[in-house]
DNA sequence: TAAAAGATTTAAGCATACTTAAATATTAAT
DNA sequence: ATTAATATTTAAGTATGCTTAAATCTTTTA
């Protein structure tokens, strides 16, 4: 499996399971910073390894074939995630940069060195779920996107994605950190802000950031 | 800079530098596995990117240019080799084994957070020393290979470098360990064997073994 | 529903990194 | 000094992973 695979199944997988984005080859071409056409022609070539399936002018589907190689890549990049956070000082962004490395030069037997150490983890620093060795991935909390949270309800951070280094800057400089709750003061809807209250403190986010942010409702039950 | 890349021009620099070896592509093809009509067309490909001096028939050179980066690469295999090692529970083979693949993966950043980290260290778990950022080589000490060590001498362990299990269990089998000294009791020439006694036990070692491990004499001046 | 806009695919081509087989040069042996 | 053995290079070809430009299909809009 070359880098290239394996970044071009991970993203499938991302925008199929996590995100609600289509996968046409067009989208994941985007994601990738490669045109169209390699796309595709990258389609072509893994649906003969049965790796994915492809149709003409579809959306990509992942075999299951396809879809546990993207699991053991996922799984490798949020245990050096998990890792690299919990050894040095580097910042959430840094991680993930290093991580999108390592992930394709880590063999199996070095991410069970990694996952014993760590005994085990569940969640990466980002507060996205680790698969375990078989490519399962043992619960996604109920979560939504801070953008599209209920005004007057309370909420707890539980997941930070991005690879924008001003959305982490923004995080950091307003204690929006994994675990910290908040109160949803308001939805502009029309302006697409949403003002919050957190440590006491009023703050305003603009979409862009809202959409990075995923919270679950405190006491929902 | 591809993986084949860099581990091409590594090789140059060790069989060039460490080892009295020749660096005509037909022994780097077989260090690396390759043909030799692919380490040609390699060295072709290198030199004109001013990395190496290649003329036909003749043993490839680094340019400094080509030292500097082999330098580079070197460091990050070694800067992974010790943080391994001190880190997790790895032998000396399965750190040289990782650190191959990750030092490809690494970014300048990741490797002098290890070099910090690691309280900028000079040996590797193997004894060799570990370039500094500008590709720097401290120092080497005055050391010779147990095969060429004197009969009746005391010497100290400072090197062992192999990518062969058998001696690394020999090693360990047999104390064999940096830092531990040992007596040459016996070169038999003929047959390429050196007899040792090392903690109170004797051995008798062939060709293939002392020739991987490097020994300093002890109070040599 | 037909044209325009937008995506996707096909086609042609390039760079890297390899292969095997044939040609050529170097080195060793007689 | 030839010849034989060995090593190196050249040649031809393959797979991967990308590119741009042209052709084709799908979706939107009028
Ligand atoms: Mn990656
Ligand atoms: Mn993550
Ligand atoms: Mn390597
Ligand atoms: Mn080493």
């Amino acid at each position: 499996m070359s880098a290239s695979t394996e970044n071009f199944l991970k993203t499938i997988y991302c925008f199929q399971k996590l995100e609600a984005r289509d996968t046409k080859p067009g989208s994941i071409a985007k994601a990738l910073g490669i045109s169209n056409a390699a796309a595709t022609d990258m389609a072509r070539k893994l649906s003969e390894k049965d790796l994915l399936e492809y149709r003409k002018y579809q959306a990509l589907q992942l075999t299951p074939k396809g879809e546990r190689l993207a699991l053991q890549v996922i799984r490798k990049h949020r245990l050096w995630e998990t890792f690299l956070y919990r050894t040095f000082d580097m910042s959430l962004l840094e991680i993930h940069n290093e991580a999108e490395l390592l992930e394709h030069a880590t063999s199996d037997r070095m991410s069970e060195i990694l996952w014993n150490y760590l005994e085990k983890p569940s969640f990466d620093p980002h507060g996205d779920p680790i698969p375990n060795v078989y490519g399962f991935v043992d619960f996604e909390k109920d979560s939504k996107v801070l953008f599209k949270a209920e005004e007057g309800q309370e909420y707890r951070i539980i997941r930070l994605v991005s690879n924008d280094e001003e959305f982490y800057n923004f995080c950091c400089d307003n204690k929006i950190e994994i675990d910290n709750e908040i109160k949803v003061a308001k939805q502009y809807s029309k302006n697409q802000l949403t003002e919050i209250s957190i440590l006491g403190r009023q703050i305003v986010i603009p979409k862009e950031f809202s959409n990075n942010i995923y919270v679950t409702r405190i006491s929902d039950q």
